[in-house]
DNA sequence: CGGTCGATTGATGCTACTCAAACTTAGTGG
DNA sequence: CCACTAAGTTTGAGTAGCATCAATCGACCG
């Protein structure tokens, strides 16, 4: 099996055959490396290609007029940063990488061949906007109806199972570098808060998160206190 | 120009030919009626067909167990409650009439010919839940940065800004015949406080709202109040 | 006319915000 | 090797926003 990350994480809910392997490999343009709070994608742009992301991790950011920031999304290594500016054409929010981070790009003319010719490949693909869509309805579901404590513990889990499927976690241990203030511009919360409610799962012995690596200590506390259930993230394999 | 809800919707994005229109025409089901708090997909099920909204308001609802209930989503005439269901397959939260509503059906294996056969519809129909998506991001920026106020006021620019373009807004009136509590739980609140929140509104001379129609008293004021911006529904026209 | 549903109002307390300062760590240049 | 700086984390104090509980009111309905 291909060790790409865009073909492991399509490769973990559908199978793909070889000509779509090579094929989507064939689209991507070189890897280049972005440094941490580089804004990869600006709001208000219409790119003409969509960006993948290779290592690192990104964030859909939006800001308001008051200085408030929310980041509506995190990437791992394998996803599309801004797929769906396929179709949207026109970006609502900018893309920034939150640590050190590696991307490749793909034009949409590409993309559009592809999904003409290809038309299970576009499923695929679709099938991913779908999912990123499902994970907004869960931060959804997180920020209006979630406890602070809840909703910190749930987005670990959601990071730990979809780090996992990119084959990026080790005995439960994965990297996460990013500061308490972008933890806090995630979960819609200030940075102190952000900060107390970390001590909270860590002196609850849950957590640890040292040097930009997060350790899960107690997977099934957590998941109860995060009422996690990854059904909405497609783990499973099955074709499309 | 055809009536139908869902041509209606699709045209106001991108130019479908004849042949597109009757072939999305003779795929739907007959119409039915729901009553409302009919929850018309339930979680847990793989439906097998998506579900089309002719004409009411449905909502995606997600209950925790400590009874907490969040609203994720709200669909109007034109859109598809469940079209993620055709990539996605297993529904992780239920969808509810939140008002007296009308839908039709399409069977998902009808849907895959379409896509393969019909690489524009495919992509036509993809723009649709990437918006759905966009509509996502918006929330999580109004429960995450927006403050009480002006979540609720963003949440009524976007539903007349929506209901304008399936053709549902007459003079800035349009109904929206449902509960306070429902309020709350697509905005995250307790139902006293919509409540309260609904009052400075009304005392500020920004909307009325009685017998389940809202008008929209001063647009430009809600707007500014609400910071919206409309560019993320994608309410122009531009080939996909 | 009682019953149910939804809207409204009041009182009380917790959650999380803001402001402000101290502290820690890593990086930089003398 | 040691200031010095900048970025990030941690702590404290006071406060605003919103939840919760509880009661009332109005409209509709059998």
């Amino acid at each position: 099996m291909s060790t790409h990350p865009l073909v492991q994480k399509l490769s973990r809910r559908d199978d793909l055959n070889g000509d779509e392997i090579s094929l989507l490999k064939s689209m991507l343009s070189p890897p280049r490396r972005c440094a941490p709070r580089e804004e990869i994608v600006r709001q208000g742009e219409a790119p003409g290609f969509s960006t993948l992301l290779l290592s690192g991790l990104c964030g859909r950011v939006t800001t308001l007029a008051n200085g408030g920031r929310q980041i509506t999304q995190i990437s791992v290594a394998g996803d599309f940063l801004d797929l769906h500016s396929f179709t949207l054409k026109v970006m609502d929010h900018s893309v920034t990488a939150l640590c050190e981070a590696e991307i490749a790009t793909v034009r949409h003319d590409q993309l559009r061949r592809l999904t003409e010719s290809h038309p299970h490949l576009a499923r695929v693909l679709w099938l991913e906007t779908t999912i990123d869509a499902a994970i907004h309805r869960q931060w959804i579901v997180s920020q209006g109806r979630r406890s602070g404590l809840a909703r910190m513990a749930h987005l670990f889990c959601e990071t730990h199972q979809r780090l996992k499927a990119a084959d990026r976690v080790i005995e439960d241990d994965f990297a996460f570098p990013i500061t308490q203030a972008d933890l806090g511009d995630i979960l819609g919360i200030s940075t102190v808060h952000a900060n107390r409610l970390l001590q909270s799962l860590r002196t609850a012995g849950l957590i640890r998160w040292t040097g930009g690596i997060m350790s899960i200590l107690a997977w099934e506390r957590l998941c109860e206190l995060a009422e996690f259930d990854p059904l909405y993230l497609r783990l499973h394999k099955s074709a499309v």
